[in-house]
DNA sequence: CTGAAAGCGCTTACAG
DNA sequence: CTGAAAGCGCTTACAG
């Protein structure tokens, strides 16, 4: 590896000029002149000079850089998230320094000791949905600017832009029940997280702004997570049908499969029999047959505004704390009939 | 931040003995009294030391750092293979420096500089199918250690792990032809990478060993990428239905939804009318309805030989260079039936 | 316009 | 067992 002093030296110049002429450095004091601007800009080439972005690092303590931990399960769901980060981002000179993690807290916890190790303020979190929920936001407290991505689980005050979970949650159950359905089933999990809670409540409370009773078995919360096997759904149908229900509100692209392929299997038809809609957009959830209503979470523009928070914030020496909440919009597709 | 400048300072000791006792440095001669340890160890945990990283990185040159290279399109169907390696490199201490790119040369060329300049050797690229695939490879020259996931299109010798692409596409084209199809239609797309050509190679083969004939136009070569938007759809199937397929080899999930969709469109049905098979594994192909007959490229074997012979080479001061294929297997579903 | 010097926060080889 | 010193490859403030 060849050293910014090897090509001081091999231009026959300083350090600082060649710090100056290469990489923007040289404090605003330095100046070199267009002759050895092109010397060292040519001797730098032919060597191969490539700088060291450590010793960079830690000399000027520059940070244009963006912690981002996150979930390998959610990449398929926050694939447009990620995307859209990363386009801004870069486009705008920063770097991302991501840490891939698997539903493990410990791993978390290291990512988290990497980014601050490595002297990183700005942080993006799109990891604390778990059975250890509330585990995580306490441990984003070192860095000045950390931001999440949906609402954390804590009583601290973070940056977050998520979700309007209730909004679109209400609008879904309200589509259902001008539809007339009056049994509607939500599969929630028994996670205590934020989503999870506030859709319990807008379910609740449309049905108490329709007048519509209901049962607490229509909210389902054997499950740990998503009824995306065809064990857990089955034992899911099992758990409701006897409820007879007429709507089925349910999580990801592969659980609504299933459940399609499942209720076939007892001839029960999607809408005919049971209408369905899909708590998370996915790409394809128009190409089903039939295609299924889900509830859009405007992921880009949650990416969009995340992004201009965050770096907003980086500039700041006292981050502002915002909670941004995004409104999603309900996708109609055919799996919803009148009833 | 706390340095170890002061923690030294706050414990009356050396620089050299906080280094041995809270780092693992300090050299191979630096000694530290048990007595000692307990106190920097006490004054560091009251101060709230933290290492920093950069400057570790900087002063031992220790690299227990593997850069990945991923597109953030390849996320969902790569999602086995990057949460894998996220697995065995983590648990082995080990961590990831993750570049996310998405179809753009010059975004993979400054993740390229950067892992060069963090002088990080060893890399693993997953983002080199493009139609520039050509231009990915010299990229990855000056790494000590690189490693493809997926044969890379180049002269030059890299290591790689790919899916043996030839393999399980002749065993799906027999597969049809011995469940008597007769005009198979492969999308093929009008990028010149090498899983496209080795399965055109294989279709030509698997024909020629049954003694079935077929027109180039089986081999529709029109479009760009994936065929996984309606009006893609409809314009292949326009092109290809004259030539009255009874079998279609497909894409991903989301084409193949479409797929079955816009047959129905057309009054046919899968698998009565014409069979489909899929050319990637996709977590839901099984849930569909019909399920579909996939080619499992066994993702999670593909990351876990990667990350063991990159482990490997790190080790080594001259890498040796393999060529590893990995075989998948055909997931029988209900998308094809005997002609 | 130019370069010598001190510093970023860690290392390790070396001398006690 | 212990610490002073030189070094990793860059910075920038400063003195010419």
């Amino acid at each position: 590896m060849i050293t910014l002093s090897e090509v001081a030296e091999a231009a026959g110049v300083s350090r600082s000029a060649v710090s100056k002429a290469l990489l923007g450095g040289g404090g605003k004091t330095t100046k070199v002149s267009e002759k050895n601007i092109i010397r060292i800009r040519e001797t730098a080439a032919r060597l191969g000079y490539r700088p060291n972005l450590l010793a960079q690092r830690l000399a000027n303590k520059r940070q244009d850089i963006i912690g981002v931990i996150i979930d390998s399960q959610c990449c398929g769901l926050y694939n447009n998230i990620m995307s859209t980060i990363e386009h801004l981002t870069f486009s705008s000179g920063c770097r991302l320094q991501v840490g891939l993690v698997h539903d493990s807290y410990d791993a978390i916890k290291k990512y988290v000791d990497d980014l601050l190790g490595y002297n990183i303020q700005s942080v993006i979190c799109l990891a604390h949905y778990y059975s250890f929920a509330e585990q995580i936001p306490p441990l984003f407290k070192p860095f000045k600017n950390a931001l999440f991505i949906s609402k954390p689980m804590t009583e601290k005050k973070f940056s977050f832009v998520s979700p309007d979970y209730y909004a679109i949650f209400y609008e879904a159950v309200e589509y259902l029940l001008k539809l007339n359905h009056r049994r509607i089933v939500f599969a929630k999990t028994n996670y205590d997280t934020y989503d999870a809670r506030v859709r319990a409540q807008a379910f609740h409370d449309a049905h108490r702004a329709y007048g519509v009773e209901y049962v607490e078995e229509q909210i389902y919360k054997e499950n740990a997570g998503e009824i995306d096997t065809p064990e857990l759904m089955d034992r899911f149908l099992s758990d409701i049908l006897p409820l007879k229900p007429d709507a089925l509100i349910l999580g990801n692209g592969i659980a609504i499969n299933w459940c399609i392929r499942k209720l076939r299997e007892r001839n029960l038809r999607v809408p005919e029999d049971i209408s369905i809609i899909g708590m998370d957009d996915w790409s394809g959830s128009q190409a089903m047959t039939p295609s299924i209503t889900v509830m859009n979470n405007n992921y880009r523009e949650i990416a969009r505004q995340a992004v201009q928070l965050i770096q907003e914030n980086a500039k700041n020496e006292t981050p502002q704390i915002k909670e941004i909440f995004i409104r999603g919009q309900l996708v109609l597709g055919e799996s919803c009939t009148r009833k």
